[in-house]
DNA sequence: ATGGCTATATATAACTG
DNA sequence: TCAGTTATATATAGCCA
């Protein structure tokens, strides 16, 4: 936009595009900083460039504006009785299909979390470099599925109320912190029933604290493994 | 960038940052346009306004980074026979996930671009401002539902072979255009089988020839309405 | 809050080395 | 192809209705 006004359409001479390119995207990004720290927003913006695989998958450019423009000069359904016409079928098929994809993207971010915190608990992922979102996301997904630890754990201490010896689970309540880590050793684990396919980890964080009456190895369930199928266990 | 330079940093006045987010988006969102256009390259941006539903749902930004840091802290299993370790059992958790997510993509492009045919039937959209890849997803969609059509139209051509006068389906050869589409009056279409549930347009485009022997009125059937629940029809 | 308006700050097309 | 320069086209901050 200088010396010139463009008009707006694909520049055919290859060099002045990708030159183009490079000082539109540059600017670009930097609009885009711009605006999530004057705003404070979140906000990524995705610009692939000309070099990156990109699917050329299908045919001429004009052969593909061609069936699409026959497609858009369909007209609008004369209406008839009985019977949805078309513009209002149109809408509806819209909405259900928008649903539909709603309901998709909400399924695709509890993956890429549960993905991320897979990797983060083998070692695969720091979390350092995750947004704000991703991170609540994350622990919204950890408290999840902390609660079922809790709730399991609930169920079995009822079940335990007869104590053979044997029982592994204690509640730990010596600490104001919401999420204490129900503790078993290892030994005793192995003899439970197999409400306890969970998967059950060593840790050593400090930070946690491990209550409990006798002296424990040190053993905590897994918060990622609830929801899975056996044969999976430690 | 006017009447005054701003520096770059939050905006604490309330009213002045939305406004200025709303400008600043809207900039953006073109200029990125521009380039997509301009250039030929795939590109997007997400930027989520203050308003929308940010999952605020959770504490501070440090007691996030707090439940997080320990989970990254969580070191990683010890082997065990007979079982698979958590390491192996995590990398096959994240593939698992990976699959998943990658199956929900394919299905929201899909869904995506049955959208976007829906919305350009009922003239809600136009095609003008749509990107390459958009437009290629949009055709393939196109012909498949072109040769569903097809399809269609064999079967009943073939079951069709004692005419009895009332017959509606034509082939439509003198054409070498790939896509002809078959042709029926909307009088002996209302009298064919349940297989013509699918819809029944109208059409006015100049650019479709309507073969046959006889004087038919000019009707087409819609492409977008084969693998859907009737009664929708005309 | 929304939609102009105008003066300026920025972005960038064409050019140069 | 790239970096720097310059003249213009755009974007937009502050105002007003």
């Amino acid at each position: 936009m200088a010396r010139k006004k463009v008009k707006l359409a694909w520049i055919p001479n290859d060099s002045a595009r990708r030159a183009t390119f490079r000082k539109r995207r540059k600017g670009l990004m930097k609009k885009l900083e711009e605006l999530s720290i004057l705003c404070d927003v979140e906000a990524c913006g995705i610009i692939y460039g000309p070099d990156e695989p990109q699917p050329e998958v299908w045919p001429s450019k004009a052969g593909t504006r061609r069936v699409l423009e026959r497609f858009k000069s369909m007209p609008v359904m004369e209406q008839s009785k009985k019977m949805m016409d078309q513009e209002g079928f149109t809408r509806h098929q819209v909405m259900k299909l928008q649903d539909q994809l709603r309901k998709h993207e909400r399924e695709n971010q509890e993956l890429e979390t549960a993905i991320v915190m897979h990797k983060c608990l083998s070692g695969e992922q720091s979390l350092e470099y995750m947004n704000m979102e991703e991170l609540t996301n994350l622990a919204i997904m950890v408290e999840a599925k902390l609660k079922a630890v809790h709730d399991r754990i609930e169920l079995i201490s009822v079940q335990m109320t007869s104590n053979d010896g044997a029982i592994v689970v204690q509640q730990n309540n010596n600490n104001n912190n919401n999420h204490q880590w129900e503790l078993a050793t290892m030994e005793t684990m192995q003899k439970q029933q197999t409400w306890f396919t969970d998967v059950i980890n060593p840790v050593n964080d400090p930070n946690v604290y491990y209550g409990g009456e006798e002296a424990m190895q040190p053993y905590m369930m897994s918060i990622t493994n609830l929801n899975i199928d056996p044969p999976y266990w430690v």
